[in-house]
Order: structure tokens, then C-alpha cells, then sequence
DNA sequence: ATTAAAGTGTGATCTATATCACAAAAAAAT
DNA sequence: ATTTTTTTGTGATATAGATCACACTTTAAT
């Protein structure tokens, strides 16, 4: 796809003007990425703000010994950056590449610039820092309030509102992802998801497949997650 | 105070000159709540802006059989609203007066008004959303990577942070927050709080009296705090 | 194709923390 | 000042989920 029909397409540059998004695109670059590679780590700094074009990126925070939590997962059209590139503070969370990605950037400085010259762009970055506020609050609720099966049927609903496709066969999610990343979204260990996802098959709620998993039931996912939240 | 001085004296507005706070003055009204009075629900639109001028509030989300958890705890010059005021989307929190507490509020057109003629504003809510985030994220690695002394030590570390005085006894937080709050705010129960609030007593990290709490020790509260973090 | 590596299912423990149940202490109400 | 209510400490117990261990399966590498 060509860059500027891209950026056109993405919510947060929406009210701009073609002219504003030609300009963009000129101060603009590009980059891919391929599987697992680090797009960038907790301690550098913010100088760039990325624009997903393709693939899915995961923003984590990692513990010791290999342990990790996944925060959030970002799909096309969707931006990050480390928000030391807002607040100009850093420790932030690490971004990697879930799948092959591609992602447009624009540095700190035109991009800060960009946004004294559109308060629209600001607008839009505060309602979708909002949002994303919202969700951690929410998540951070099922944490202290839901058992395993809840947890795991909270990280399923997410993954279906911001990915899954409906089809007559259930609401599939076909991103692979492998039984340790799903227990990192949930905040669990891998063997409690694995026996968590066990029981929701033979309830009937979902069916697993070589690499995707469908959504049968979701009502069933949907009261598990709401039990005590 | 008189409300000029104290509008002058909050970050957000601080970019902005003497006719432009004047200009906020007018539009803007001034509230007092009781301790323990809910300022808004879950469920109420976002019509304000709230800027806390005396006391504290709670922002807080519940669960069944009256558990709560409280997300953040807010002090004079920050701003909360339903965030539905930023992205018109529903369902947040309830915010509740943790102490007899007074807040300024500003209408919804009116602010976002302000904001499009200031995109200084603007910036700055985007930087204390996008530090809020962070915060939030943070937590979330906290309840998923640490035992129950770490939680409670990241809690009082939070404590310190936003409203710990230092004195030559120690460290003095002096908000009256019962033992139910702190586990509210660690993501524990009652019982496990007092528990671990007695073992950092008796490594001599913490004294307790009857309405405040003294940190001897911040590095031992650090120290559990980043065990595994 | 065969071997190697990575990921998954599942049983058997073990343990931290929730839960339950009071008594003691402190605060609020009369 | 007494009584009532709320909050706190602390023991005893139960249990969900972590941890450990290993066979089995799938995917990747040669």
C-alpha cells in the first residue's frame, strides 16, 4: 500500500487535509520488522512515534528469570513510541514484533510540531491515551478480582474485540499465539491457561486448532469474565 | 484560596497567561465534597472537568460483595473526569473524596474549547495520561510478578511518592487510610495487609501509629518492592 | 527425511494467601 | 462516660494455582 493512502487511512490523522498529509509523508519514514525482533527496549529513549502499518506488535514489561506480562497488543493503524516521547520520562515497556511488521515513523520533533500546528492530532492522542487507561484500569481489576478461568476468558475477549473475524464456524482468532504468550496476557503460568483453555473446550466454548482458536460460545467466555468484576 | 491563584498554580494551565486564567475563572465553578461523598459513578456522563483544589479523591473500580480496588488516589492540582469527556466512550470509574475535599470544574464544551485554542494544554494532558498509563502498566507487572510483600511495598512506595513528607523520624504519610484501603490499593486482602504491615515493623522498616504511618526504611521497602519487578 | 528444538498436555506436589472466626482495641455515637 | 459500631490483629484451615517433572507433539533445521 502506498504510504499516503496508509496514513489517510489512520484515525488519528483523519482530519487532516490532503496538502497536511502529503507533508507528513515527506517527513515521514519506514521500517520493517520480522518476527520477535525488539522494535525498541525499556531504556531507550522516545524518539521516534510509530505508525503500525502491517503485522502486530506486543508491548511488554518483563521480570526476573524470564518471566514477562504482556500489556497490550497493537494492530495496523495503531501508534506507539516510548511515551517518554510525551512526557519526556523514560522507563517504559519494551515493543516487539508478534509478527512480521511494518510501521511508519515520524520523529520526536516533527512530530511534536505536528501537534502544535493541529490540535485535533492532540485531541484524538488523548482520547486514545484514554482509552488505553481505561483498559489497564480494567485489566488491572481482573487481576485482583477474577480466578484463572476468568483471567483467561478476560484475555480471550480482548483478543476477539480487537482481532477475532466472525465466521459460521464461531469468531476465530488466527494470530499464533502459542500457550506462553496467552498466559502472559492473562498473568498466569503456562500450564494453568493450557488446563483453563482445557475446560473451556469441553464446555463447549471454544474448539483449538493447529493455529487458531475459535470462539464458539462467547457468551460462556463472556459471563466466566464477568463473574465477580 | 482565591481561585485565580490556585488556577495559576496548576501545571496544566500553567502555559497560559493572566486574561487567559481569567478567561477559565469565569467559566469555571467551584464544588466541596464530603469525605466519603462519591463525586461521580461508573455510570455518569462526563459533563466536568474536575481539578482538585483541597483534599483527596479515590478513583476506584468494584467488584461483587463490596471489593474494591483502588486504581489511583489523587491530591490538589490534578485533574479526573469521567474520561468520557476525552473520548466520548463509557464506563469508567467511581471517583469518591477520600478526605473533605474541594475541586474546581470546568464544563465539557467549555474545556474542550479551551483546548482547541490551547494546544499547550492539550500537550500537557497528553503527557500526564501518557505518565497515568505508565503507572497503570506498572501496576499491572506488580499484581502478575510480585507476592504479597511486594505489593504492599509498591504501595507504600506510591504513598511516599505523592504525599510522603520527610521528617527526621523518617518518611510521615499522614493520610488516614485504614488497613481495608491499603489492601484496596495493593490488590490483597485485609488480613494478608495486616500481616506483612507487621513483618516491615519488625524488620524496623515502618513504625505504626494511630493515624500515620512512618517509613524507618525506605531502602528495605524498596528492596521487597523490586524483588522480582 | 531425519534429527533437533520448541512448545504442549497432564499428573503429583507444595505453598502462599484467601477465608473463616473471634477477641481486642479504637473510634464514634449517645 | 457508656454503649455501640467500626476497625484491627491473629490463629486455624482450606484451596487455587504455582512449581516440578516428564512424555508427547508439533515445528524448524539440516
Amino acid at each position: 500500500m502506498e504510504r499516503s493512502d496508509f496514513l489517510k487511512s489512520v484515525p488519528l490523522f483523519s482530519d487532516l487535509n490532503r496538502e497536511e498529509l502529503r507533508q507528513i509523508e515527506s517527513i515521514s519514514g519506514e521500517k520493517r520488522y520480522r518476527k520477535n525482533e525488539i522494535i525498541f527496549h525499556a531504556e531507550d529513549l522516545g524518539a521516534y512515534l510509530f505508525i503500525l502499518k502491517e503485522g502486530s506488535v506486543k508491548i511488554s514489561l518483563q521480570g526476573r528469570e524470564g518471566r514477562e506480562v504482556i500489556l497490550r497488543i497493537l494492530y495496523p493503524k495503531e501508534f506507539f513510541g516510548d511515551m517518554a516521547l510525551l512526557d519526556g520520562y523514560h522507563r517504559s515497556a519494551t515493543v516487539t514484533a508478534f509478527e512480521d511488521s511494518k510501521a511508519v515513523l515520524i520523529n520526536r520533533e516533527d512530530f511534536l510540531n505536528l501537534i502544535g500546528k493541529h490540535p485535533e492530532v492532540a485531541l484524538k492522542i488523548m482520547s486514545i491515551l484514554s482509552k488505553r487507561l481505561r483498559k489497564a484500569d480494567e485489566r488491572i481489576a481482573s487481576l485482583v478480582f477474577l480466578d484463572a478461568h476468568g483471567k483467561v476468558a478476560r484475555s480471550l475477549l480482548d483478543l476477539i474485540q480487537e482481532q477475532g473475524k466472525k465466521t459460521e464456524e464461531g469468531i476465530v482468532i488466527d494470530l499464533k499465539l502459542r500457550r506462553e504468550e496467552l498466559s502472559d496476557l492473562a498473568g498466569l503460568t503456562r500450564e494453568t491457561t493450557t488446563r483453563v483453555l482445557k475446560d473451556f473446550e469441553t464446555a463447549g466454548a471454544i474448539r483449538r486448532e493447529r493455529k487458531r482458536l475459535i470462539i464458539l460460545r462467547e457468551d460462556i467466555i463472556k459471563r466466566e469474565a464477568e463473574k465477580s468484576l
